[in-house]
DNA sequence: CGGGGACTTGAATCAGGTCAACCCCAGTGG
DNA sequence: CCACTGGGGTTGACCTGATTCAAGTCCCCG
């Protein structure tokens, strides 16, 4: 995504440069209001946080490790919608139940929040309001780019684009530590582990990326990935 | 989404048969709260009503006809998110500008509401603000579902899937009309428009489906339709 | 050091895309 | 009234990229 934002910025043009069309109050990020509030809990690798159609009682917020939010379809097939590192929230809902599951990749640390001290904080401050309605839309966008990258592109694209954009979330510019397995990456990119490993091995070969085990990549050449992308 | 619907309806449960989690307290619709608001406006077959990266300035309530919203990518690629029918709402955004652009499909009523009051309403009314998250969680869930097809999902699976949707969104148990061209719904699903057209035609060899022209589809196996998802 | 899950790789297969021809029909103008 | 035109849609033949099936290899953990 690190090419997808840089292609956002071109449509969307750097804020700086406009007009303000609003005045930029509220403009902080719902995680740092969570940070007080709440109490810490632990999860093992592979553990459920919460599941699709339970009921939604808690928000969390990542501190360390990373989690897998997913779905399934009516036979087993599992579509993870996203992936999350720490700073971010994961089981916001506006219904009653989570429509996904949430689940930890390795060990996780995170900070529970009820549910309900949100709803009564969106009741009294608006700027909090604002807040949680920002987070949801960060969310949207995020999936909107996710549909074009399956309705679209090829799975060279599908890999170079993911392996970008997360590089770009851990703010890792040169080695970049996978910590889902390539299960996780095809459920994500809508391939199969083989297609996936696949082209792994190609972007090595291409000399793109230097792998030093499954799990960690080297970016050798962001430049050549960031070509692979459209 | 008849099917999806249904689907969901396990997943989540009925809720009538869930003890409540929190007051049902400001339910009603975001579409209805705009009724009375700003002003009317028309289009014509294929207008653009706003474009991606263009300043979001308005809201806008479907009246009448149809629209599509799409991204398009760095080529010429386009990916439509998703299309809109009256009682909709389009061109909602959280930030400055448009993350997609909105096209009439064939003339179109719309009822454009300011922005910036909106912005104003929901600073001051906190249910107003709760409407905006509901809406924009409502898309997202959307958004997950459309996620779950691209990734997951067959040709047959895609079309029929969506055949059932607008017959759902439409109210159009029997007969379906459908406004946007085969195009329209290649570029929807993530397929080229000749394996759409393909698939009609097997459907309806199937005798799932009965075409009366291109564009009027009878619905005349619903369950065989249902039957081919998952 | 051994076992087993995670990962890789090859060969065969297949779904969907590409290329190309054609049909259908509404609108236009002679 | 009819021939022409052009856009939308369908269909066939072929091709290709991704899946499937089937062995392997690697390496992490006990």
């Amino acid at each position: 995504m690190a090419r997808s934002a840089a292609a956002r910025e071109v449509a969307f043009a750097p804020a700086a440069a406009v007009a303000p069309l609003e005045p930029p109050a509220a403009r902080e990020d719902l995680a740092e209001t969570l940070a007080g509030l709440g109490s810490e809990l632990r999860f093992a690798a592979g553990q459920e946080i919460f599941g699709q159609g339970e009921a939604a009682e808690h928000v969390y917020r990542v501190l360390e490790g990373a989690t897998r939010s997913y779905r399934l379809a009516g036979d087993g097939r599992r579509q993870i919608t996203d992936f999350h590192f720490p700073g971010d929230v994961i089981g916001l809902e506006a219904g009653l139940r989570h429509s996904r599951t949430g689940e930890a990749i390795g060990p996780v640390r995170l900070q529970a929040v009820r549910r309900r001290a949100l709803s009564r904080l969106a009741e009294t401050d608006v700027g909090f309001a604002a807040q949680l309605w920002r987070s949801t839309v960060r969310e949207h966008l995020r999936s909107q780019d996710h549909i074009l990258v399956l309705g679209r592109q090829g799975a060279r694209e599908r890999v170079a684009g993911f392996l970008l954009a997360l590089a770009a979330r851990l703010d890792a510019p040169e080695v970049l530590d996978l910590p889902m397995s390539r299960q996780d990456i095809a459920d994500y990119l809508g391939l199969t582990i083989h297609t996936v490993s696949r082209t792994f091995s190609h972007l090595q070969e291409s000399g793109a990326v230097r792998a030093q085990g499954a799990r960690r990549i080297r970016l050798a050449d962001p430049d050549a990935l960031a070509g692979l992308i459209e």
